[in-house]
RNA sequence: GGGCGCUUAGCUCAGCGGGAGAGCACACCCUUCACACGGGUGGGGUCGUAGGUUCAAUCCCUACAGCGCCCA
C-alpha cells in the first residue's frame, strides 16, 4: 500500500536516472514521427541554477513532456555556454587565492611577487575548472527532472561548435559583414575589456554638479560649464551650446581657453545643450562619452583620449595628472580648479552612471580598436522573418520590442580582450595587415600568396564574445556546418522560451545568425515569460541577500511542488514574478491530495480491467467524471497548445483537488463500500481509469509523483514508463449525468450550508423530507440516497407533501428539502437566513429587470443574450416563490 | 525625457464586452474509516481616478495618478 504522504526526495532520485538510463530523453532523429525541437538556453557554465532557470526549464519541460507525449520526436537540446568574463573572472580570483595572477600587460605592483601564468598555462587552469564544477547546473536542472537528451549536451568551446564558430567568423569577415573598426566602446577598467551595451546596467548614483568656469580667449570673461565627470575636462576639446540659449550664443564661435591645460577649445552651436540643464553650456570630450562623440562628429573635434586601460590618465593629460586613478584625478583636478578660482559653484547631483554587470565598476567609454559585426545589415533578413509572420512571439508585443531594437542596431561589438573564449581567426602580416582564415595554416597560405615569401604571422588575442557562439546555438549544436540528420531535421527549431530580458541578447542574435547561415528562422515561436523576484518583488541578488534558491525549495517540498508553483505563474503580466514558499508549499500540499486519492483508489480495490470501454459505463457518477476527465482532458490540451501554461496547471489543479478528490471520491465511497455487484466493479475500474488518465495529463507539469504512481498502480508492468505513454483524446461527455450530478452536488452543497449557518451540530443526523419533488427527482434521489445521506449527513429521505413547522428548508430546482430540527431550531436565525436568499433572488430580478425594461437592450442584444437573462429571471422567480412560501409556513 | 507594462478581496495573482474568480490569510465548526500537507461552512471587492464609445464596460478608447521594466 501507498504511504500516508509522498515522499519526494526518495522518489526523485530513483525515477530520474531511471529516465535517462533507459533512454526515455532520447530524440530520434531517424524516426518518422514529426519532430517537436527546443533549444535550451544555455547556462553558463560556470553558474549554478537560480529561480530563473528553475522557471525557464520547467515552461520547457512542461511544452516537452506534452510533445512526446503527443507523439512527436523530441528533442530538447541542452548544453552550457562558456560565458567569458564570468568563467574567467571566477577562475582568476581562485587563482588569487593560490597566490597565482595572469601574466597581462601592466599588471600591478602587487603582481610582482605572485607566479604568473600565460595564456596557454591559464587555459589549462579553465579547463580544469570546467571539468571540477561545470557539472554543477546540468546536474541541478536534472533534479528539477528536465527531460533533455544528455546524450546530445553541447559546450559552446566543444570542437564542434568551435569550428562552427570559425566558419561563421570567416564567412561574414569575407563578405564584408565583420570588420574593424576605431570607436567609442564599454570598457569596463578592471575586466580590461569591452563589453557590450547589454553588459552595462545603470545605477542611480548621489553624485555632484560641478560648475567650472572656462576663460574666454581675448576677454575677461568665462563661459561656465557643468559636469558630473571634472576629470574629463582634460580630454575635452569644445563647448557646446545651445544656438538660441539667449545666455550663450552671443560667445558661439569664439574659443576657449580649458584651464589646467592651457588647449584653445572652440564653442560650437549645438542642440544637444539643453539650456535648462546645469549652466546650459556642456563642455565636449568626444573621447570619453557617446553623446559628446556625435557632438564632436558634427563639428569635427579632435577626439582626445587621455585614459589608459586602467582609466588612468595617460601621457595625454598633463605631467601632473600622468598615472592617476580617474578618481583620485577628479579630487586633484577640482582642488586644482578651486585654487585656481575657476569653479563657479558645486550641486548635489543624482545621476546615472554606467556600471560594468560583471567588473562592478564604472564603465568607461574608450576609443579602441575593435572588431565589429554590421548588425544592421545582418538585422533585414530577421526583421524580415518576423514581419512576414516566420516567427511568432508570446505574448504578442514581444514583437513590437524585437523591432525597436532590430530597427535600432548598432554595430555590434564581437571582440573581447579576455583569454577565455574562440580566439578571432585574424592573423597579422609585419605590417598589420590581416588575414583572416578558419586555421593558421590556411593564413600563412594567404600571407605566403600576398607577400611572395614565407613571413612570421601573429594572431589577434583577442576572443569573442560569448553570445556570439550562442547566437549559432540553434544550428552548431545540430552538426552545423555539417548537414547532420539533426540538423535537417529539427532546424528550425519549434519554441524558443527565455526571460523578456534576454530579447536582444540572444534572440535577436540568434535570429541574425541563423538567417543568414541557415536562410530559415531559428525558431517558429518565441515563448517569453517574466523575471522571478521575492515576494515584495525585488529582484533576487546576491548583494541584496534575498536569494531563493531553487535546490532549497526542492529538498523542502520536491520538485514537482516548485514545477507547479513555476507553471501557475507563468501568465504573470507584470513581468514580475513573485515568488513565496507558501506557494510552493500549496503545490507540494496538491501533490499530497493526488497522491493520497490514489491511495484510496488502491485500498478500495480499484482495478482497471483490460480492456476497459470507458462508453459502456453505466452509473451516473461514473458517466459523470468521465465527463469533467475529457473536460480537464481538454483544457490542458488548448492551454499548453497557446502556451497558456498557468490555465494547465489551473485546470489539474481543479480537476483533481476540486472534481476528483472533493465530489467524486466522495460520492463513490457509498458504491466501493457497499455491496459487490456490477456497480461496484464498474466503479473500481473507472475510479482507477480515471486515476490512471489524470496521472497522464498530470505528468508533464509534476513527472516525479505521476510516474510514481503510474509505476505503483501496475501500470508500468504492462505499458512501460509513463513519461513515453501515448496522451489521452479527450472522449464526448454526458450532459445527462452532468445535470444529474449538478443537482445533486448543489442538494449536498445547500444542506451543509443551511446546517453550518444555523449551528446544527456537525453529527447530528437529520432526517430530509421531499416537497413537491417531480419523478426526476425521485429517481435521483433513489439513485444518490446512500450519496447524500453520507455527505450531508443525513438519517433516512422520504417524500412529504407539507412541510413540519419547525425544519430547515433548501429549494433546489422544483423541490423544496425539508430537514425537521424538532426544537432545537432557531427559528429567527432560519427566518433570517431565508429572508437573506430571497433578497438576493430580488435584487438579482430586479437587475434583469432593468435590462429587459430597456427598449435598446431588447433590439440590439443577440437574441441569445436576451433569451438567457429571461430564463434567468425565470428561474430566479420561481426559486423565489418556493422561498416565500418556506418562510411563510416556518412563521405560520 | 522616450517606449512598454501593471493597478481586481487583507496578500499574491487569474479573468478582459453580457451572472466578480483562485490560492494564501481570516472566522466558525469537524479526533467522518484517502488525506490535518485534511474536511465542511462563511465573511471580505463602488475591478486606480475622470471622461468617452456601446443596448451593455472590470474588460474597448482618451486623459490623469501611482508603481515597475526597458531604452536614452
Amino acid at each position: 500500500m501507498l504511504d500516508k504522504t509522498y515522499d519526494p526526495k526518495e522518489i526523485e532520485a530513483r525515477r530520474y536516472p531511471e529516465w535517462e538510463a533507459t533512454g526515455a530523453f532520447r530524440a530520434h532523429p531517424e524516426s518518422s514521427k514529426a519532430p517537436y525541437c527546443i533549444v535550451i538556453p544555455p547556462p553558463n557554465v560556470t553558474g549554478s541554477l537560480h529561480m530563473g532557470h528553475a522557471l525557464d526549464n520547467t515552461l520547457q519541460d512542461v511544452l516537452i513532456r506534452w510533445r512526446r507525449m503527443k507523439g512527436d520526436d523530441v528533442l530538447w537540446q541542452p548544453g552550457t555556454d562558456h560565458a567569458g568574463i564570468a568563467t574567467q573572472m571566477v577562475v582568476v580570483r581562485n587563482l588569487e587565492q593560490e597566490g597565482i595572477g595572469l601574466a597581462v600587460e601592466g599588471a600591478t605592483e602587487a603582481d610582482a611577487n605572485k607566479k604568473l601564468l600565460d595564456r596557454q598555462e591559464f587555459l589549462a587552469k579553465v579547463w580544469e575548472w570546467k571539468a571540477y564544477s561545470g557539472g554543477t547546473i546540468t546536474s541541478q536542472l536534472r533534479r528539477l527532472g528536465a527531460s533533455c537528451d544528455w546524450s546530445r549536451e553541447r559546450f559552446t568551446m566543444d570542437d564542434g561548435l568551435s569550428q562552427a564558430v570559425l566558419k561563421v567568423f570567416v564567412d561574414l569577415y569575407k563578405a564584408g559583414l565583420i570588420y574593424k573598426d576605431n570607436r567609442l566602446v564599454n570598457w569596463d577598467p578592471k575586466m580590461l575589456t569591452a563589453i557590450s551595451d547589454l553588459e552595462v546596467e545603470s545605477r542611480e548614483v548621489r553624485g555632484h554638479l560641478w560648475y567650472f568656469k572656462y576663460p574666454i580667449e581675448g576677454s575677461d570673461g568665462h563661459i561656465v560649464v557643468a559636469t558630473t565627470r571634472p576629470e574629463t575636462m582634460l580630454g575635452d576639446t569644445g563647448v557646446a551650446v545651445h544656438p538660441d540659449d539667449p545666455k550663450w550664443k552671443h560667445l558661439i564661435g569664439k574659443q576657449a581657453i580649458l584651464p589646467l591645460v592651457g588647449r584653445r577649445i572652440p564653442i560650437v552651436a549645438d542642440e544637444y545643450s539643453d539650456p535648462e540643464k546645469g549652466s546650459g553650456a556642456v563642455k565636449i570630450t568626444p573621447a570619453h562619452d557617446f553623446n559628446d562623440f556625435e557632438v564632436g562628429r558634427r563639428h569635427r573635434l579632435e577626439a582626445i583620449s587621455i585614459f589608459d586601460k586602467f582609466a588612468r590618465l595617460n601621457a595625454k593629460a598633463p605631467e601632473k595628472y600622468r598615472g592617476l586613478d580617474r578618481f583620485e584625478a577628479r579630487k586633484r583636478i577640482v582642488a586644482d580648479m578651486e585654487a585656481a578660482g575657476l569653479v563657479d559653484k558645486i550641486e548635489p547631483h543624482t545621476h546615472t552612471v554606467p556600471y560594468g554587470d560583471r567588473g562592478g565598476v564604472p564603465v568607461e567609454p574608450l576609443l579602441s580598436e575593435q572588431w565589429y559585426a554590421d548588425a544592421k545589415k545582418l538585422a533585414e533578413q530577421s526583421i524580415a522573418a518576423v514581419r512576414d509572420g516566420r516567427v511568432t512571439f508570446v505574448p504578442e508585443r514581444g514583437r513590437e520590442e524585437f523591432f525597436r531594437w532590430m530597427e535600432n542596431i548598432q554595430p555590434w561589438n564581437i571582440s573581447r580582450q579576455l583569454w577565455w573564449g574562440h580566439q578571432i581567426p585574424a592573423w597579422y602580416g609585419p605590417d598589420k595587415k590581416v588575414f583572416v582564415a578558419m586555421s593558421e595554416a590556411e593564413a600563412k597560405a594567404e600571407a605566403h600568396a600576398h607577400y611572395g615569401k614565407e613571413v612570421a604571422l601573429e594572431r589577434d588575442p583577442d576572443v569573442l564574445d560569448t553570445w556570439f557562439s550562442s547566437a549559432l546555438w540553434p544550428f552548431s549544436t545540430l552538426g552545423w556546418p555539417d548537414q547532420t540528420a539533426a540538423l535537417v531535421k529539427y532546424y528550425p527549431t519549434s519554441v524558443l522560451v527565455t526571460g523578456w530580458d534576454i530579447l536582444f541578447f540572444w534572440v535577436a542574435r540568434m535570429m541574425m545568425m541563423g538567417m543568414y547561415f541557415m536562410k530559415d528562422v531559428p525558431f517558429r515561436t518565441v515563448y517569453l515569460h517574466g523575471l522571478v523576484t521575492d515576494e515584495k518583488g525585488q529582484k533576487m541578488s546576491k548583494s541584496k541577500g534575498n536569494i531563493v534558491d531553487p535546490l532549497e525549495l526542492i529538498d523542502k517540498y520536491g520538485a514537482d511542488a516548485l514545477r507547479f508553483t513555476m507553471t501557475s505563474m507563468a501568465a504573470n503580466n507584470a513581468g514580475r514574478l513573485r515568488l513565496s514558499a507558501a506557494r510552493v508549499e500549496g503545490a507540494r500540499n496538491f501533490a499530497t491530495k493526488f497522491w493520497n486519492a490514489t491511495r484510496f483508489a488502491e485500498m478500495n480495490g480499484a482495478a482497471l480491467p483490460e480492456p476497459f470501454d470507458p462508453s459502456l459505463v453505466r452509473l451516473t457518477i461514473n458517466n459523470w467524471v468521465l465527463g469533467e476527465l475529457a473536460r480537464a482532458n481538454a483544457a490542458v490540451d488548448a492551454a499548453i497548445a497557446e502556451f497558456r501554461l498557468n490555465e494547465a496547471a489551473n485546470a489539474l489543479y481543479e480537476f483533481i483537488w476540486g472534481i476528483v478528490c472533493d465530489w467524486y471520491v466522495e460520492l463513490s465511497k457509498p458504491v466501493l463500500q457497499g455491496e459487490d455487484g456490477p456497480g461496484k466493479e464498474e466503479t473500481r475500474a473507472v475510479t482507477a481509469f480515471v486515476l490512471r488518465e489524470t496521472a497522464k495529463l498530470l505528468h508533464p507539469v509534476m513527472p516525479f509523483i505521476t510516474e510514481e504512481l503510474w509505476d505503483k498502480l501496475g501500470h508500468r508492468a504492462r505499458h512501460g514508463a509513463l513519461i513515453a505513454q501515448p496522451w489521452p483524446a479527450p472522449a464526448p461527455s454526458d450532459a445527462a449525468a452532468d445535470a444529474e450530478i449538478g443537482w445533486l452536488v448543489k442538494l449536498i452543497s445547500d444542506i451543509r450550508s443551511a446546517r453550518a449557518e444555523l449551528n446544527v451540530p456537525a453529527g447530528a443526523k437529520l432526517k430530509l423530507l421531499v416537497v413537491g419533488g417531480n419523478d426526476t427527482t425521485k429517481k435521483r434521489i433513489d439513485t444518490h440516497r446512500a450519496a447524500v445521506e453520507r455527505l450531508a449527513r443525513i438519517d433516512g429521505i422520504d417524500p412529504a407533501t407539507t412541510a413540519p413547522k419547525a425544519a430547515l428548508q433548501i429549494v433546489v430546482g422544483e423541490a423544496t428539502y425539508v430537514l425537521p430540527v424538532g426544537d432545537v431550531i432557531d427559528l429567527k436565525a432560519e427566518s433570517a437566513r431565508l429572508q437573506k436568499e430571497i433578497k438576493k433572488l430580488g435584487d438579482e430580478i430586479t437587475k434583469i429587470d432593468a435590462k429587459l425594461a430597456n427598449a435598446a437592450f431588447v433590439a440590439k442584444a443577440p437574441e441569445e443574450v436576451v433569451k438567457e437573462q429571461r430564463e434567468r429571471r425565470l428561474q430566479a422567480e420561481q426559486t423565489r416563490a418556493r422561498l416565500t412560501a418556506a418562510l411563510e409556513r416556518l412563521s405560520a
